[in-house]
DNA sequence: TTTCTGCCTGAGAGCGCTTTCTCGGCGGGC
DNA sequence: GCCCGCCGAGAAAGCGCTCTCAGGCAGAAA
């Protein structure tokens, strides 16, 4: 920087200066400073930047899964679910333009303290937190710490915190509307954990809005929202409950393998049984017949995520922000 | 840290050994030191130790791809990809013991000079390169500019590189001699974008060793490592030769797609038609029938690049070296 | 006891940048 | 024509840490 600040003839103030845009500036020196970076091959050193101002123009991405041991099949799991790379495709895209980058940090509970404490030491100046699982005691930590974060979901425990999530019982009530608008009377579902509340809820959702209609206990068995657990728990409730002709399933990776059990039962799909799933992941088109499903916009609101979560790390003061996305029908093959 | 200094009763640079594991510091000072520390609630900063250190404990994870506009479809197609979800699985789990974090960044060539700067300004040690495209000029970039970097594939032109590869001609030949044992001898292929080595080393692998078993002109298209890609070429591809009957697809995903083609077309799989694809990511698990395919060991491959990566940044003036992986093939049901 | 050898610790000089404070110079108003 | 005010640039003080260097003290050797 000294030697930018030479070659133009100018203090290192002024250089500073024309690197961070300040307007006070004289356009003439402006340019000789621009045209001596260009020369001398000027790169700013980040690390005494940050030191200085405090920021450090990345944010993290804390995948946090409290009961998953941290190994290699746990990592793999994450980086291949489309449901994360959906939310790091839509996060990136929203920071990109804003120069921040993406830190991403999958975590089980006994790895806690590390990401706190990798948190704390202001490697990143924000926190995009996907946590799912009711009894995950990082959220509030995070707010506790007064370290600007993000949640990806309602919080379980009122929490004075901003989050992002979609409204998960209309999700379900609009699966049961349409499988009733088909004919369908004898249902079931297949739902997501029930310790985690987009699990419960869409079962609620479900449930509820169905026993309104005139249609109490509706058959339902817990999935894992895996493929491979969505075809078991298919082959289970329909070996359980052979006569039902309407599945709601709480993913569209359930729904995939849920649609692959059903179908190797002899079941056409839809004609005999009609299954929506939710999500419209890209695993609902890889389904055969193409999966019927409740849309949730990941991409944008993990975009939105990003949005709120630059707003506090702009503005530390300011208060808490919650934002619901509706989610919609997308009809297809499947029902 | 002023603090914690007081409060030990030492000076800073006692405490900043204590902190980072200097041996030359007496046992019941550094314990003095630490129950300091732990009182104050001191965390380090991590912007004024990189300053001084030079190092910032971050990779880069850089995804290029050419060719490929940087739009929301672009990231969403990157971050679905189970090949780039094994490869970021591979690398946090070998970086995470060296407490080192990983950036993710995707960028197309107009993008080329940002990811440039972002690395140039010191925000990372190092680079860990996902670049297949032949004419991707980063490569290259990376090196001349002296920023550490390990490529995933054999660069294109020679370059005085460390880069980690799997042995593509040896899994092509795999699948063919595979091909071959079952009965199969009217044979073909789906390849992968010929003007990304590990698509046109694949061809040529099948083509030669075919060739040199008397069965030369083995028919092939060319495909785009895509699902819904595999579909068409399988449709083509049996269109124009009905009477195949072994093909070799030159990834899971396509192979998933030209599975569902080849059964839609009312071929038998693997009865009048055996098929080999080539990855064993989760997509093989996926098809019906399941997928025999050449096994890429992907997370391996990504650990060992961050391995090799580490290396370079511990010793940087250290030759580079370069990690050829073997091929295996895995028999499961469709060929 | 004295001197020498080592091992620990403390003092202090940066690392490269931002930002406040200050001052010089120029233009406009009276 | 003089003074006031404002704009633009420079000087310098840190930001929080690491690390070299030198000094002090203890133990061993003479």
């Amino acid at each position: 920087m000294d030697q930018v600040a030479e070659a133009a003839g100018v203090s290192r103030a002024t250089v500073s200066r024309v690197i961070n845009g300040a307007p006070s500036v004289d356009a003439k020196i402006r340019e000789i400073v621009q045209r001596a970076i260009a020369d001398t091959g000027y790169v700013p050193n980040v690390a005494a930047r940050s030191l200085v101002t405090r920021k450090s123009n990345s944010v993290a991405l804390v995948i946090s899964e409290p009961d998953r041991p941290y190994d290699t099949s746990f990592l793999n799991r994450v980086f291949t679910d489309p449901y994360f790379g959906r939310v790091t495709a839509g996060a990136t895209g929203a920071l990109r333009p804003h120069d921040i980058h993406l830190v991403i940090i999958p975590t089980d509970s006994t790895d806690h303290h590390h990401v706190i404490r990798y948190l704390r030491q202001g490697h990143v100046d924000g926190v995009l937190l996907i946590s799912s699982h009711e009894a995950d005691p990082l959220p509030r930590q995070l707010h506790e710490l007064g370290i600007p974060a993000v949640i990806s979901a309602r919080p379980a425990s009122p929490l004075a915190a901003s989050f992002v999530d979609v409204d998960q019982r209309l999700g379900a009530r609009l699966a049961a509307e349409h499988l009733l608008g088909r004919g369908c009377r004898r249902l079931a579902t297949i739902s997501g954990p029930l310790d985690i509340p987009s699990g419960s809820d869409r079962l609620d959702g479900f449930r509820s809005y169905l026993a309104g209609r005139g249609i109490p206990d509706v058959p339902a068995v817990e999935g894992d929202f895996t493929r491979h657990g969505g075809e078991e728990c298919a082959r289970r409730l329909l070996t359980a409950h052979p006569d039902i002709d309407g599945l709601f399933v709480a993913s569209d990776l359930m729904a995939e393998g849920a649609l692959r059990a059903v179908q190797d039962l002899g079941r056409r799909v839809p004609d005999d049984l009609a299954v929506v799933g939710f999500d419209d992941s890209s695993a609902a088109l890889d389904c055969r017949p193409l999966l019927t499903t409740i849309r949730q916009p990941v991409e944008e609101m993990a975009a939105e995520m990003a949005e709120v979560l630059m707003a506090h790390i702009a503005a530390p003061g300011r208060l808490p922000r919650s934002v619901t996305f509706q989610p919609t029908l997308v009809v297809r093959e499947s029902a």
